[in-house]
Formats: structure tokens, C-alpha cells, sequence
DNA sequence: AGCACGCCGACT
DNA sequence: GTCGGCGTGCTC
């Protein structure tokens, strides 16, 4: 209604003598939005709501505001209304414009939990709500403006000479009438043609007579709802359970029954069944009528863990990353209704708007996918805790490796443990045989598979088994290596090696897709011979489709698996007998569930281990346990051989042990006596510009400014650096980085809270914080 | 993050 | 004089 403009020229009048009854209304009776926006500044902004909107407008909404000097339009989230505050700042008001979607997006419940999310991750709140909302809910994608018919509403008054009118009517017209009216809802032009057997005319005829009226309606038009409802598929009944299984649903239901919102760490060793425990868990739930959100890494996202949902339930939402912008906007409003009684997906789907949410369930906790690396820097952990804190519901935290964090927790008696020891049908857990591959002769040779893993496999494939060979690394060699300087080349934006891809013969670099054809001389020094050094899987593939012949082999890694459904089709073969030996990277590590693999061998253990990382041990010991997972889920048993140079490394032995236990006390040992998490929080602070010097110098400023400011207000918050970032060039920017550590995360985020604003700007240098993060690189 | 304002140096 | 470069500070 009001331009911004000529509301303030209004405003600047005093009240007037005598106002007109509007008038006093909007003087008086301040009816204000608290709106927020998508913009780093953390603050709620005031405007005024329009007397249309007042009946209209709530918390939740999304809304249209002018914004800024030149009242540029400017999409915000209204997090409250009511009647205006008097002590509100002296500042003049501008006026809500337009409420942009008929619904609220958010109740307030997960208004509240943004507003943690962003106090927590140092953002935002508009930062974190529009992150919520996915593109295709904010731009309606999937839905257009349509005609709608419908009987008029004609006066009673006319009745007599209606019901004369509509007796008159032509053949065709009163067919479009009567289908109009025996109609459950308003048509449209194309479905009542459809049905009336006509074309437009007969209708636009009943238009004039005004025995049909018109009106424009958002509507929806999606293909089909395979994807939410799908009735057609074969259900199959629970499974019975055994007794481990059974003691851990018992605990879980007990904590759903009482509306508990106590967290389960589940650790159930791989092949445990823990996949059960989680669905006749959340059967419980949807028998009330609620919701349960199931978060899985995307990377597990496969068809066949998609169909054991599907398979089980009536109504269950999977929100991969292959989905169209429709496709989101149409599950979210299907979630919002109410309609979907299992949400799977990856980390954004803890924001799934389930109405009734009975459950959440993160699987394979201990990924690090959880985390999200672009602003707000949320862990979907830490929101599910919360979010399970604020519905009251139980969260599961499920894992054949815990987190140290998620155990740290459980031995302070914060989270309950439930613990399923052995595998399903009492099949033992693999042997695993760690390989010292120092001596090896092949080893020696340049190749990727020694002797022990060799014969292994020979046996293996030789008594009809399959085999999964696990490299986490891509390409044919990872290094171009020059044996003039002994450097390898580097990506000219990056400080990292690049990596041969053979089949194309580009030089690439895993970190900003940089390629070109490999150089002859080395850039560095001008000597010719430069070599191609270590294997990827690439190379991989070709030694064992050298070394076996006569076996199939299939490489799975993001370069054969570009295609929609190149995964599963890869996994199809696999478990129908046609590939006999799986290679590839972390995509085969997790999740895969086939009882003809007796052996798994990974290739190298160290490259995780080699990490300048405080989590490199943590990580090596977890996806030795994953991999080796893999096998010895049928009843032929199964092996894994670990390659290593590193033998005796703890990380290796225990997971080749099967001790996460052991584990977990030996590395919280060192932890603690480190103050590292999860004994402590780490906030890190990335800086980014064109010049080295430059970044250092401002590094160290801001370090400083935050040193003397801890100092100041006494917050116990340590600094730790400036360094140079690990990998201290990316894509054209040099990388420094320092450290907030702190036993509690609320002197963290304080501190911040603190210098924030007063910081100084560096021309050209950008810099980002992120709390707990999860990789140092 | 934008965006407008303002304070400088380079022009018609 | 005034055009436009970028540094600064604010956004109900």
C-alpha cells in the first residue's frame, strides 16, 4: 500500500488535532514486524505492518522489506509481531511491502533453533533461515498462477431466473456446468474442457452469462508423486529382532514413550543391524502420527539403502542432491503437511519441516559430512541435538566408530550408550592382517598390490568370492615427480601436487579442477624425465586387470560416477555377480552391504594418517573399521588386508582389532593431555588475499586484537598461531590461519561477539570463522 | 553483503 | 568546475 516515501512524509507531521480514525490507528496503535536478512550483520530490524497485513502476517513468514539508503527491495524472514514497543529505537520506520508465501515457513520451534544456530556458529539468523528454505521454496519452483473455474455465486434474488437460464443452456454449456458443479474443487480450463468433452468456448460463454466465475490460484504441477508415495512397492514386515537389537529398540522406545529428549549413542559394530534397530524405532513413532528424520552422509545415499526405507514404509522422503528445485519445493510442502512419515537425507534435512517430529536418527554419525563448510557452518550433530532438545524427542546417534566427541559425552553420562557387540546371525568379524609393505618386492616395484594381498585375492576370487580394494586416491598418479630438484609439480593457483590422469593425459588438480597436458621438463628446475609417481585408483585399475585377467573389475570413484545412476548401476552388477572386484575410493567404503565379499584389502593406510591433522588418527582408524566392514557379512566369511608402512601405529592396530574402545581411551588420553577437543573447542579463523606478506601481516593484527581483547574481558580463550594454512595457496589466494581454543565455546563466541564489528578491513583480504571445525586444511 | 556517500585526483 | 576512483560506515 504505502510507498516508504510518502509514509515518512507523513510521519514528519505532528499529530494532527482531530485524526481520522486510519490515522489514529497507525500513529498509535504501532503494530511492528521484527524482520531479519540474509545479510552478516546479526541483527532484527523494525518496520511497521501495513493494516492489510496485520491479520496475515506471523512469525515465520517470509516478507519483502525496503532495505538500506535507496530502499532497495529486499526479501526477509519476520521472526515476530505485535504491537509496538516503546522503547523502541528513535529511528524512522519503513513499512513491510508484501508477504511472500501464503504459509509461514518456520514455526516456532525452529525459529528458536536458527537463532541457536546462529549464535552458536557465529553467523546470521537471516544468514542461517535462508539457508533453511531451499531455492525452490523461496522461488515457488514447480507451482504457476492458473485459471480456476468454478459455479458462481449467484444471488439468491436471482435464483428463479438462474435456474430458468441454466434450463436453456446449450447441450455443450450446460455439460461444462453440470461437470463445474458436481466438481470437488475448482477447474481448470484444460482439466474442465477434459471432462465436459468441449473446447474454451461453451466455457467463456458461461463466464459472460456469470454462471461460472474465475480466479488466479497458485498451483502446483508436478509430474507424479512416485517419489513421496509409492504404495506400489512391495512393503516387507519388520524383522525379528535378536537380543542386542531388542535390548537397544527397548531403550529407545522407553525415551519415545516418556517424550524424553535424551540422545543414544548407538555403537554397533559394522554388520550389527543397526539399520533395523532405526526403522522399528521410527514404526513407533509413525504409529502417533509423527515424523522422523533419518540424516545419513550423502555418499550412503545409495538405492539400495533408499529401498530398505521405501520397502517399509508408506510415505518416506529422500532428499538427495540430484533433486530439481521442484522437486525440494514439492517435498518440503508434502513434509510441512504432514504428509511424509520418514524423512531421509543428507545434513540439510535436520531442517525438514515435519510438524510432529517423533524422531531423529543420524547414521554414521562420525562422518564428517555433517559439518557444513560454507556459512552458517552448522554441524547437523550439534543441531539435532538441540532441535531433539527444543521437540523433546530422542535422538539416535548411530555408529560402528563414535565420534571421540559423541564418547567423550557418553563417559560423562551426558548421552546414553547402547552397544550391539556382535553382527546379525552371530557371523564373526573379519579377520584383519595388517601387511608391512616396506619389504615388499612389488611394493618396491612401484606397484599398488604386494604379495600378501595378492595371494589373498588369488584364493579369494579362486573360491567364487568377490573382492573390494579401497585407495582413497584418484587419478593414475598423485604426484609428478622431478628427480632433477626432487619437487613435484604444483597447481599454478594451488600449493598442491598435481595428480595424472591417464585416460585423458591431463594433469589435474584435485582442488580447483585446474588441468593441462603434463609438462615433458619440470617447471621448477628445466631437467627433462619427469616421473609419474604413486598410484591412484586409476593405476590401480590397470595393475589388477593386469595382474587378474580373468576377473571383471569396476572402478567407483567421482570420475567413472559422473552420471545420474552410473552408482547404481555399478552397485547392480556388483551384487549380481558380474564385477568381481570392486576398486575404488571412500564412495566404497561406507555402507555397502554385499555377503559375497571375502576380501577387502586397502591398498594404503597411511595416506589418512599423514595428515597435518589433530583428527588424522581419529580418521584413519575410523575407515580402516568401515572398510574392513565391507566383508564377512555372508557366511563364507571374509579377510581384510591392510596395507601399511606404519604397522605398529595405534590407529591401524586397534581398528585391525576391532578395539574402538581401545582405541577411544588410548586417543582421549592424548587428547586430554593436549586440551584438544573434545575437551576443549576450537574456533579457526581463515584468512585469504592475492599477497603472501599481506595475509601474514593482517593475520597476525587480527590475532593480536583478539589476544588483548581475551586479555581485557578475561575470557579464558587461548590463540594459537598465526600459521600458514596447510594448504597455503588455493586457487590463487594465499591461506593463513589461527586458532581460538577454549575449554568453553561460550567464551569462544564472546570474544567474538566482542572485536566483532571493530576489527579493521584489509583491502582484498577476506576471512571467515569456523567454529568446531572438522579439517584444518 | 550491498549500497550510497564522500573525499581525493584527473579530466573537459 | 565535475567525473569517477575506491575507502567507510550503515542498514529499522
Amino acid at each position: 500500500m504505502s510507498k516508504p516515501k510518502q509514509q515518512s512524509l507523513f510521519e514528519e507531521e505532528e499529530l494532527p488535532e482531530n485524526p481520522m480514525p486510519w490515522e489514529r490507528e497507525s500513529a498509535q496503535d504501532l503494530y511492528l514486524a521484527e524482520i531479519v536478512l540474509n545479510r552478516p550483520v546479526d541483527r532484527v530490524f523494525h518496520y511497521k505492518v501495513p493494516e492489510e497485513l496485520r491479520p496475515l502476517l506471523r512469525a515465520g513468514h517470509r516478507v519483502q522489506v525496503p532495505f538500506g539508503r535507496g530502499n532497495q527491495f529486499a526479501p526477509g524472514y519476520c521472526v515476530g509481531v505485535g504491537p509496538g514497543d516503546e522503547n523502541l529505537p528513535s529511528v524512522r520506520l519503513k513499512t513491510v511491502e508484501a508477504i511472500l508465501d501464503s504459509r509461514p515457513l518456520f514455526n516456532a520451534k525452529m525459529l528458536k533453533l536458527t537463532r541457536w544456530i546462529a549464535d552458536r556458529y557465529l553467523c546470521s539468523w537471516g544468514q542461517v533461515l535462508d539457508c533453511v528454505v531451499p531455492a525452490g521454496v523461496k522461488n515457488q519452483a514447480g507451482t504457476r498462477m492458473v485459471t480456476v473455474f468454478e459455479v458462481g455465486t449467484a444471488d439468491a434474488a436471482d435464483e428463479a431466473q438462474q435456474n430458468d437460464l441454466i434450463e436453456k443452456l446449450p447441450a455443450k454449456q450446460r455439460a461444462v456446468y453440470d461437470a463445474l458443479k458436481s466438481a470437488a474443487r475448482p477447474l481448470t480450463l484444460e482439466e474442465l474442457t477434459q471432462v465436459a468433452g468441449c473446447g474454451s468456448g461453451p466455457v467463456n460463454s458461461l463466464k459472460k452469462k456469470a454462471l461460472i466465475s474465475s480466479h488466479q490460484k497458485r498451483m502446483q504441477h508436478f509430474e507424479n508423486d512416485d517419489d513421496i508415495v509409492h504404495a506400489h512397492i512391495q512393503k516387507q514386515d519388520d524383522l525379528k529382532l535378536n537380543r542386542d537389537q531388542r535390548l537397544a529398540l527397548d531403550q529407545i522406545l522407553t525415551a519415545i514413550r516418556g517424550q524424553q529428549s535424551e540422545t543414544f549413542v548407538l555403537h554397533g559394530v559394522t554388520g550389527s543391524g543397526k539399520t533395523e534397530v532405526y526403522i522399528q524405532a521410527i514404526r513407533e513413532v509413525v504409529s502417533y502420527g509423527q515424523q522422523a528424520i533419518v540424516l545419513v552422509p550423502e555418499i550412503s545415499l545409495t538405492p539400495q539403502a533408499i529401498q530398505r526405507f521405501r520397502s517399509r514404509f508408506d510415505s518416506v522422503a529422500v532428499l538427495h542432491s540430484h533433486l530439481t528445485d521442484s522437486d525440494r519445493h514439492y517435498h518440503w510442502q508434502n513434509i510441512a503437511a504432514g504428509k511424509v512419515q520418514v524423512i531421509v537425507g543428507a545434513r540439510s534435512a535436520v531442517f525438514a519441516p515435519a510438524p510432529h517430529l517423533g524422531l531423529i536418527i543420524i547414521d554414521e554419525e562420525h562422518e564428517t559430512s555433517f559439518k557444513q563448510e560454507t556459512a552458517p557452518r552448522y554441524h547437523a550433530r550439534e543441531v539435532a541435538r538441540k532441535r531433539s532438545e527444543l521437540e523433546r524427542v530422542p535422538l539416535i546417534l548411530g555408529s560402528a566408530t563414535p565420534t571421540l566427541n559423541s564418547w567423550l559425552r557418553v563417559i560423562e553420562k551426558k548421552d546414553t550408550l547402547i552397544s550391539m557387540p556382535r553382527r546379525v546371525n552371530d557371523l564373526p568379524m573379519p579377520g584383519v592382517n595388517i601387511v608391512d609393505v616396506r619389504n615388499d618386492v612389488q611394493i618396491r616395484r612401484n606397484e599398488s598390490i604386494g604379495r600378501v594381498l595378492f595371494t589373498g585375492m588369488q584364493h579369494a576370487l579362486g573360491a567364487g568370492g568377490q573382492v573390494i580394494l579401497f585407495l582413497n586416491l584418484r587419478g593414475y598418479s598423485p604426484a609428478l615427480w622431478c628427480k632433477g630438484c626432487g619437487n613435484s609439480v604444483k597447481c599454478p593457483h594451488c600449493e598442491i601436487s598435481l595428480t595424472w590422469h591417464r585416460d585423458k593425459n591431463l594433469a589435474v588438480c584435485h582442488s580447483c579442477d585446474f588441468s593441462a597436458r603434463p609438462p615433458t621438463n619440470c617447471p621448477g628446475c628445466g631437467a627433462p624425465g619427469l616421473r609419474f609417481v604413486g598410484a591412484g585408483t586409476q593405476r590401480l585399475e590397470e595393475e589388477v586387470k593386469a595382474k587378474f585377467p580373468g576377473y571383471s573389475c569396476q572402478r567407483m570413484d567421482s570420475d567413472t560416477m559422473r552420471g545420474v545412476g552410473s552408482h547404481a548401476r555399478v552397485l547392480n552388477a556388483f551384487a549380481d555377480g558380474e564385477v568381481d572386484i570392486l576398486l575404488g575410493t571412500q564412495m566404497i567404503a561406507k555402507g555397502l552391504d554385499f555377503p559375497n565379499v571375502t576380501l577387502v584389502g586397502v591398498v594404503d593406510a597411511d595416506t589418512m594418517l599423514h595428515q597435518p591433522d589433530l583428527f588424522a588418527s581419529e580418521r584413519t582408524f575410523q575407515l580402516i573399521a568401515q572398510v574392513a566392514g565391507r566383508t564377512g557379512r555372508g557366511m563364507q566369511g571374509g579377510r581384510v588386508f591392510v596395507q601399511s608402512s606404519s604397522p605398529t601405529e595405534p590407529a591401524i592396530v586397534k581398528a585391525a582389532e576391532h578395539d574402538f574402545l581401545g582405541f577411544a581411551r588410548l586417543e582421549l588420553g592424548h587428547r586430554k593431555e593436549m586440551l584438544a577437543p573434545p575437551f576443549s573447542h576450537y574456533a579457526r579463523v581463515i584468512l585469504r588475499g592475492p599477497q603472501e606478506e599481506h595475509v601474514e601481516h593482517f593475520a597476525r593484527q587480527l590475532a593480536e586484537i583478539l589476544s588483548v581483547a581475551a586479555n581485557e574481558k578475561q575470557l579464558q580463550v587461548q590463540i594459537l598461531g598465526p600459521a600458514p594454512a596447510p594448504i597455503i595457496r588455493l586457487k590463487k589466494y594465499f591461506r593463513y590461519h589461527f586458532q581460538l581454543a577454549a575449554i568453553d565455546v561460550e567464551q569462544i563466541l564472546q570474544l567474538w561477539h566482542e572485536v566483532e564489528g571493530k576489527l579493521p578491513r584489509e583491502k582484498g583480504i577476506e576471512y571467515i570463522i569456523d567454529v568446531d571445525p572438522v579439517n584444518m586444511r
